[in-house]
DNA sequence: CTTCTAACA
DNA sequence: TGTTAGAA
C-alpha cells in the first residue's frame, strides 16, 4: 500500500509528462477537461501528474491511436459496474441512447484489444464500426 | 522560460 | 487538434 502513495504522488508538470507521452499539452489539458485524468495542482494553478496520471495518459494515447474517441475511452476507462443494457454515445454532437453489449462485455474486449491488437473474432472498435455493436 | 485559460484567419 | 494572445 506504500506504492500506491508513491504512484499518486503529484511530481512532474506537463512539459515533462508531454515528453513521457508523446501528447501536445492541448490533448492533455483536453483530456483532463473530459475528467479521463485529474492531475492535481500546485498553488500556482500549475498542474502536477503523477505516476498514475501518466500511465492513464499512455493508456488513453493507445486508444487514440487505434481511434476510439472520448466517449469509447471514457468506457474503457471507467467501465460502469453493473450489466447496464444502455449506454450513451456522442455521434456528431447528438446525444443518444442506443442499446449496447453490457458494459463489462465492451469493458472486456476493449481491454483485450488495447492489450493483445486482436480479438476472437470480431470487427474493429474503431470511430466507424463501433456502431456494428449497437442494434 | 514554463504553464494557464480562452478563443479561433 | 493546432495555435495564439495575454497573464501569472
Amino acid at each position: 500500500m506504500a506504492d500506491e502513495i508513491r504512484r499518486n504522488m503529484a511530481l512532474f508538470p506537463i512539459g515533462i509528462v508531454m515528453k513521457l507521452t508523446d501528447l501536445s499539452a492541448r490533448q492533455i489539458r483536453y483530456y483532463e477537461q473530459h475528467n479521463l485524468i485529474v492531475p492535481a495542482r500546485t498553488s500556482g494553478n500549475q498542474r502536477l501528474f503523477s505516476f498514475n496520471d501518466v500511465e492513464r495518459l499512455l493508456e488513453i494515447k493507445a486508444l487514440i491511436d487505434k481511434g476510439v474517441n472520448i466517449a469509447g475511452i471514457k468506457q474503457v476507462m471507467n467501465p460502469m459496474t453493473k450489466e447496464s443494457t444502455e449506454a450513451t454515445v456522442i455521434t456528431h454532437d447528438t446525444e443518444e441512447k442506443r442499446k449496447v453489449l453490457t458494459d463489462s462485455q465492451l469493458y472486456r474486449m476493449l481491454k483485450q484489444q488495447l492489450v493483445t491488437g486482436k480479438r476472437p473474432g470480431q470487427v474493429s472498435l474503431i470511430q466507424g464500426e463501433l456502431s456494428r455493436f449497437f442494434k
